[in-house]
DNA sequence: AGCACGCCGACT
DNA sequence: GTCGGCGTGCTC
């Protein structure tokens, strides 16, 4: 019947072009069963056997009912989704991205789904914990699955094509997912836990002056319970939350004292979610209102958007940003439309998000790295079905199945964390959002307090609108930047170790008055590289092209590329004397020489070392706050969002290498970094300091950063670019050429910027091998395109690329040579 | 990217 | 005689 039902009307054979989760150029079709016709859509998700034996889930990218030529399809072995997953929209932006970042649709597809939604055949399963699913219900099947994973624990999907002796095993593991009995197995990630705080109050019954009258003298007998009461009601005077602590400080009571009022109702528990985390020191209360000075920034973001699709807000730290953001997506909401806020993933915080909840309870959605996988997925299902209006999220959020989408917030718009490295696709999220708004015809608000080049120049010349708000939110004041002469200070001897005299002072001063102190070097580790005295001889890592970094929490060499990691070298191996010596410090050591310096402070660390583990971040973080140590050392985690109440002073160790980094927006960054990390010194009613130490005092960028002068870094950057030929008047695209063997690499790097050459010209530099020239037993040879901008079709260039690769690759020499590119490289 | 197929060196 | 090295080419 299924023969002759391919000329009857109506049962015409189906094909549909798949995209599989795989770095792969081509896309595959497959023929649909007839039974399947009616259920084969674009973008759905459908089970296919890739080779002989893979087997995944693809996404439907094309439906027709063409035959493929020179090929037999296989057939697509099951329907997993009954509604798409994905709508055109999406399928639109995955193939923009595809081709603006030169990479494949299966390289997309990858970064834009959760795992769970990417099953494919060595995905492992566990069983859910769930006391009360009844497994009674489940087919003889489901049934097998379950009694399987009971006495292995983890299965690959694999295994269960095994287990049952059938290939197709998808559907059935979908029922079982969704109904609860599953999970996609990854190791445990740690849900994401604001952290929170109890509060006391009064028990309503005793609000008014009769019931407080009423209480207090039946507590006659109880004069510390009185106290407590009488204690509160003072409290509520002046604050709104009180602790227990702040009611046994104030009345002098014991901890049982305020149990028992508990116990016997008079104080009830609430539970607050408090946090120290996030950008702007400013209350936000469920009904605020604007100031003058955002009103008139809301009204010209509004008649800006009226012709321009893009908006830069440029508003210095704590100029109230957050309120503006608000006002907007209620406006959006309102218009029926569904708004995405993009931050940069380490000031996702929980002050943020429950900022927003306070606005927009569960219509809004949370979607970032420290949620895991299975939530992840819901998360992608409710927006699908439109379950929230807002959706706050990191990079990946811009791959989200929004509908209607009426505005997108970059907040931070100038973080380079929006754009990922590895793996590919090497986007931007900025940009793509921007793109992303387009198919929506939706608008986009960048924020920022020291913007990209790239944005403020486009903002200048008019493609977007700009906003400015250069005052801050009610009396907060700047803080004072101080630079010291590390070199100037060392002639007068008044450099301790790597603290100048001024800073150690400062230090002390400011533990006297009881206040905190934060400390940054870029620099994670003890020493950054050991050498030999004598002939000069470095320790290097035996897979990349780095200096090994001392670490003496492991007592180890360490390379900060690969892993490797080695013990200590007391002789030289190169001319065997044992004058080996420690060059330069990262935080480790820093730490170390404060701790003999000041004996008494009591100091924490800050590194991406530290913080490993659960909750290591937090943990530090949260006894910062709480200020069980003084002193906070730290690399740039330390500058990205965090609020601490009591910090007074900054301490930039050294500011050199930031500066003095070889990359064309090493200026940009550095300014931004230390525009940023200043701003976390004093808040509110008192002013904070900020201690830069440098050998270049003099330095453009550091009187850029002491005078605040974001306009005068902008203009010099701009000057610059454009004479040495980068953004925003130049796009880069970077070739990275791969390979294990250093004299091939560099000769297959040659050929491919020949190639290159032929059809783009001076336009290609190189190829050279980059900083780092090995990592991981990969040599690198970095070929470097400058595109003019507005005189050339990008969209041709990038036509052009790729024909030269292709070309490239066809060449056998070429054969195992890999490729990377970059597009836009940050 | 995987993964199988395939053609040359050291082992039971 | 086989086991296995990683070069080469394909996956609808």
């Amino acid at each position: 019947m299924v023969a002759s039902s391919l000329f009857s009307a109506g049962q015409e054979t189906y094909f549909v072009e798949v995209i599989l989760p795989l770095y792969i150029a081509k896309t595959y079709t497959y023929r649909v069963p007839v039974e399947w016709n009616d259920h084969v859509a674009v973008g759905k998700r459908v089970i296919v056997q890739f080779g002989r034996n893979k087997i995944y889930a693809a996404v439907v990218h094309k439906v027709s009912h063409e035959a493929p030529l020179g090929y037999e399809a296989k057939y697509i072995l099951n329907v997993i989704d009954d509604q798409p997953i994905l709508d055109p929209t999406q399928l639109t932006l995955w193939e923009w991205m595809a081709d603006y970042y030169l990479c494949y649709l299966g390289e997309i597809m990858q970064a834009a789904l959760p795992a769970a939604m990417k099953m494919a055949s060595e995905t492992k399963i566990v069983a859910a914990e769930n006391e009360d699913l009844d497994r009674s219900l489940l087919t003889d099947k489901g049934y097998m699955i379950m009694e399987a994973l009971d006495v292995a624990g983890e299965l690959t999907i694999n295994d269960v094509v095994k287990l049952l002796g059938q290939k197709t095993v998808f559907p059935l593991l979908k029922t079982l997912f969704d109904e609860g009995y599953l999970l996609i197995s990854e190791e445990i990630k740690d849900r994401y836990k604001p952290k929170v705080k109890t509060f006391l109050s009064l028990d309503s019954q005793f609000s008014d002056a009769e019931g407080k009258r009423i209480l207090l003298d039946s507590l006659n007998k109880a004069p510390k319970q009185q106290d407590a009461v009488l204690a509160l009601l003072q409290l509520q005077k002046t604050k709104e939350d009180i602790t227990r602590q702040d009611i046994m400080e104030a009345a002098g009571i014991s901890a049982g004292v305020v149990a028992s009022l508990i116990e016997k109702g008079v104080f009830v528990l609430q539970e607050k979610i408090v946090s120290r985390l996030g950008g702007e020191d400013l209350e936000i209360t469920a009904d605020f209102t604007l100031n003058e000075r955002q009103e008139a920034a809301l009204a010209s973001i509004e008649a800006d958007f009226q012709a321009k699709d893009v908006v830069l807000l440029h508003g210095v730290t704590a100029s109230g940003k957050t309120q503006l953001y608000i006002r907007l997506i209620e406006s959006a909401i309102a218009s029926g439309k569904k708004v995405l806020y993009l931050l940069p993933e380490i000031a996702l915080t929980a002050q943020i998000t429950e900022r927003l909840r306070l606005h927009f309870g569960d219509k809004l959605g949370v979607y970032h790295s420290k949620f895991n996988d299975n939530e992840r997925a819901e998360v992608w299902r409710k927006v699908l079905n439109g379950e929230y209006e807002v959706v706050i999220g990191a990079r990946s959020s811009v791959f989200l199945p929004f509908q209607e989408l009426g505005l997108i917030i970059v907040d931070e718009e100038h973080e380079s964390s929006y754009k990922q490295y590895e793996p590919a696709p090497r986007y931007h999220a900025r940009d793509t959002a921007i793109y992303l708004a387009g198919i929506h015809k939706a608008k986009v608000l960048l924020g920022s307090a020291t913007p990209s080049i790239e944005s403020y120049y486009n903002a200048k010349a008019g493609k977007y609108g700009l906003v400015e708000m250069k005052e801050r939110y009610g009396a907060s004041q700047l803080p004072i930047i101080e630079l010291v002469d590390v070199a100037e200070a060392g002639r007068k001897g008044q450099m301790f170790n790597y603290f100048s005299g001024t800073l150690l002072q400062g230090i002390t001063d400011a533990l006297g008055r009881k206040e905190q102190v934060i400390l940054f070097q870029n620099r994670r580790g003890h020493t950054p590289f050991v050498q030999c005295n004598t002939c000069g001889w470095v320790a290097k890592c035996v897979n990349c092209d780095v200096s090994l970094t001392y670490h003496k929490s492991t007592n180890h060499l360490h390379c900060h590329y690969c892993g490797h990691h080695e013990p200590p070298i007391q002789i030289c191996p190169g001319c065997g004397m044992a004058h080996i010596e420690s060059k330069g410090f990262g935080t480790e050591r820093i730490e170390e020489e404060l701790e003999l310096l000041l004996p008494e402070a009591r100091i924490g660390r800050l590194d991406m070392d530290s913080a490993k583990g659960k909750h290591g971040f937090d943990k530090i973080i949260t006894s910062f706050d709480d200020h069980e140590f003084d002193i906070l050392i730290g690399t740039q985690m330390v500058a990205k969002g965090l609020d601490f109440g009591r910090v007074s002073l900054i301490g930039i160790i050294s500011a050199d290498a930031m500066i003095n980094f070889p990359d064309f927006r090493a200026y940009e960054r550095a300014f931004s970094l230390f525009s940023q990390v200043a701003g976390r010194a004093g808040r509110r009613d008192q002013q904070g300091k900020v201690i830069i130490q440098t050998h270049t005092p003099n330095h453009r960028v550091l009187e850029q950063v002491l005078h605040n002068d974001y306009e005068g870094m902008f203009m010099t950057e701009v000057k610059e670019r454009k004479n040495y030929q980068y953004p925003p008047f130049y796009r880069i695209i970077k070739l990275d050429v791969k390979h294990t063997d250093l004299q091939l690499t560099h000769d297959a790097a040659v050929r491919l910027a020949s190639l290159l050459r032929g059809s783009l010209g001076a336009r290609v530099l190189g190829p050279e091998p980059p900083l780092i020239s090995r990592v991981r037993n990969y040599f690198i040879q970095t070929i470097t395109l400058k595109i003019e901008r507005g005189q050339v079709s990008i969209v041709k260039v990038k036509e052009l690329i790729r024909q030269a690769i292709t070309h490239f690759e066809i060449d056998k020499q070429n054969r195992s040579v890999r490729i990377s590119i970059d597009v836009d490289p940050y």
